[in-house]
RNA sequence: UGGGCUAUGGCCAAGUGGUUAAGGCAUCGGACUUUGACUCCGAGAUCGGUAGUUCAAAUCUACCUAGCCCAGCCA
């Protein structure tokens, strides 16, 4: 799939042909606090495919400058899952690689009389900062000398202040409407040790400093960022111009995406993890890239689902249903078509021998003949699925099993329910079927059509599995109340079903069709003797 | 009440003054079908509102309305 007209492609293409750029060079720049979720999937596949579409590049960059929130865990499972996507960053780099950089154009501003130590607390930062609607003052230790200022900010880089003592701040507009230009803080104190570089530094830049300085040094030509960074960008333009960069690059925000049923925000995510409502951070029905892998999605069916939903200046929130499409999409003539029952019940042939097992040739996939086949097994015993069944035909448009009614067992033959046999508890035992051997799949049999179409496993050689069926972790998309009211009881349901034979074999993730019950992925933690599948999306459905 | 951004069918989204306003998802018809799947046909918007500019406007202008973002020493 290639990459949708955009408003970015658009901007790309006029830089290239008026010679502004000579190349496209993007990067994703996530915080390594947390683990990447679908909402990412948008930017990373957005400064990826862009870039290689112009035949550019697209760095990693870990953008590390503050080292109270982040770790080296989230480095790696960060890279994971770029790399799971299919993408390989030009460079993978850190924030953390250009503190010194940083912090000698920091020196050039002072010396420039555009940037001032300030001993303001937070809270009075806060008060002097003004308010949306009105101006803020100038701090008192504005007009330090450049070298009392110089002196200072070596002082804080060499540890004598405690954390929040001290502020390093660009001196712009107190007055400003936009309050980002309000005299922001670029350097902060923080005696903590940083996962990269362990004690050297003290002193942290803030990411409106440190990002527009990164991209310049890196060439970057088209710096991707979401909305909300839109009055940032007047800032990020302040510190390209005044520190005098070789490169400047130029930021462009897009809207986040968002999935109907889907929790996106960090915080959540997390209190799900820590509260333990679900495995972590890759329980399948996480919208973590890692939970979205585990559940069986393809990097296809998530890079094609981001394509298409294109991408503009709104925040988007796109259904459910298209990310389940787009799964449905990429697996439907790429993997092999099972009969497995996921709950089921039994079938006894009452006409048919007692330990006879007939061996049927089935592709796996009658539109890719290239996937094979293999022999279905149909005998005496058998399973079909509960709900396949019911007593009595509730309406016309019933196409299964009831009493009385004839349907057709998928590429075997015909039955035809006669009796049921009950449970003390009133639930179904079993059914006792008998079968036409006239209508063998295959045979040309047309004298009388049946109800129906169902698939079903025989009992002696099917094999046994723990099937996993998910819905959406919340029940409604209000997010005005608490979490924990809005969580799925049914989120997940395991079964203990059947599968035919033939995946005795199956590997961690390997995808298949369930015939008419979805697609589903072999478990990472399935083994021979304990077969796991998880569903990854139904079929489509016109019934329900 | 300050600043910024946005507004095209149910949900995304092309479109940058002149085409019957692309496409995908969803929905509803219909065909096909040994998956109520797939596939194939078909159906549906005059572009937030109003007023202008123009031979011609979703595209330009003005005003209005609605939504989102911003007052971290987070990113």
């Amino acid at each position: 799939m290639e990459i949708t007209s955009n408003f970015i492609k658009t901007i790309m293409e006029e830089d290239l042909k008026s010679g502004k750029v000579d190349t496209i060079v993007t990067r994703f720049p996530p915080e390594p606090n947390a683990y990447l979720h679908i909402g990412h999937a948008r930017a990373i596949i957005t400064n990826f495919e862009l870039a290689k579409h112009f035949g550019g590049k697209t760095n990693l960059r870990f953008d590390d400058t503050n080292p109270v929130k982040e770790d080296s865990s989230f480095v790696e499972a960060i890279k994971k899952d770029i790399e799971w996507l299919g993408y390989k960053p030009a460079n993978i780099l850190f924030g953390s690689d250009y503190f010194e950089a940083s912090y000698e154009l920091a020196i050039k501003l002072i010396n420039k009389g555009l940037a001032y130590v300030c001993d303001l607390t937070a809270d009075e930062m806060r008060e002097y900062r003004g308010t949306l609607t009105s101006p803020g003052k100038e701090s008192p230790y504005r007009y330090r000398s450049i070298e009392e200022n110089l002196r200072m900010f070596e002082e804080m880089k060499n540890g004598k202040y405690k954390d929040g003592e001290k502020t390093l701040r660009a001196k712009i507009d107190m007055s400003s409407p936009n309050i980002n230009m309000r005299d922001p803080v670029i350097y902060r104190i923080i005696h903590i040790e940083h996962h990269n570089t362990g004690n050297k530094w003290c002193i942290y830049p803030m990411y409106d400093f440190a990002h527009p300085l990164q991209d310049a040094f890196e060439g970057v030509t088209h710096s991707l960022c979401s909305l909300e960074y839109d009055d940032h960008r007047i800032l990020y333009d302040w510190f390209v111009e005044k520190c005098e960069t070789e490169h400047v690059p130029h930021q462009y925000e897009f809207g986040r995406l968002n999935i109907t049923n889907t929790i996106m925000s960090k915080r959540y995510l997390k209190q799900l993890v820590d509260e333990k409502l679900v495995k972590g951070y890759d329980d399948p029905r996480m919208p973590t890239l890692a939970g979205l892998r585990r559940r069986g999605y393809t990097k296809e069916s998530i890079v094609n689902f981001i394509l298409s939903t294109g991408l503009s200046r709104v925040n988007s929130t796109v259904s459910s249903e298209m990310l389940e499409n787009s799964l449905r999409d990429d697996l439907n003539n790429k993997v092999k078509r099972i009969n497995a029952v996921i709950d089921p019940i039994k079938v006894v042939i009452t006409n048919y021998p007692e330990d006879k097992i007939e061996w049927l040739e089935v592709e796996y996939n009658n539109d890719n003949p290239d996937l094979g086949s293999r022999k279905i097994a149909f005998g005496r015993n058998l399973y079909i699925e509960r709900e396949d069944f019911l007593e009595e035909k509730p309406n016309k448009k019933w196409k299964r099993l009831s009493l009385g009614i004839e349907v057709r067992l998928m590429y075997a033959y015909f039955i035809k329910c006669n009796e049921v046999i009950y449970n003390e508890d009133g639930t179904i035992k079993e059914l006792l079927c008998t079968y036409d051997e006239r209508t063998k799949s295959g045979s040309g049999f047309d004298e009388r059509k049946p109800n129906g179409n169902i698939h079903f496993v025989e009992a002696s050689t099917a094999l046994p599995a723990k099937i996993n069926l998910f819905e959406p972790l919340l029940l409604d998309s209000d997010s005005k109340k608490e979490l924990f009211s809005r969580m799925n009881p049914n989120s997940w349901a395991t079964f203990s079903g059947f599968v035919e034979p033939s995946l005795k074999n199956t590997y961690s993730l390997e995808r298949f069709q369930f015939i008419r019950k979805g697609y589903f992925a072999t478990d990472y933690d399935s083994t021979e003797n304990n077969l796991i599948f998880n569903r990854i999306v139904e079929l489509k459905s016109s019934y329900n």
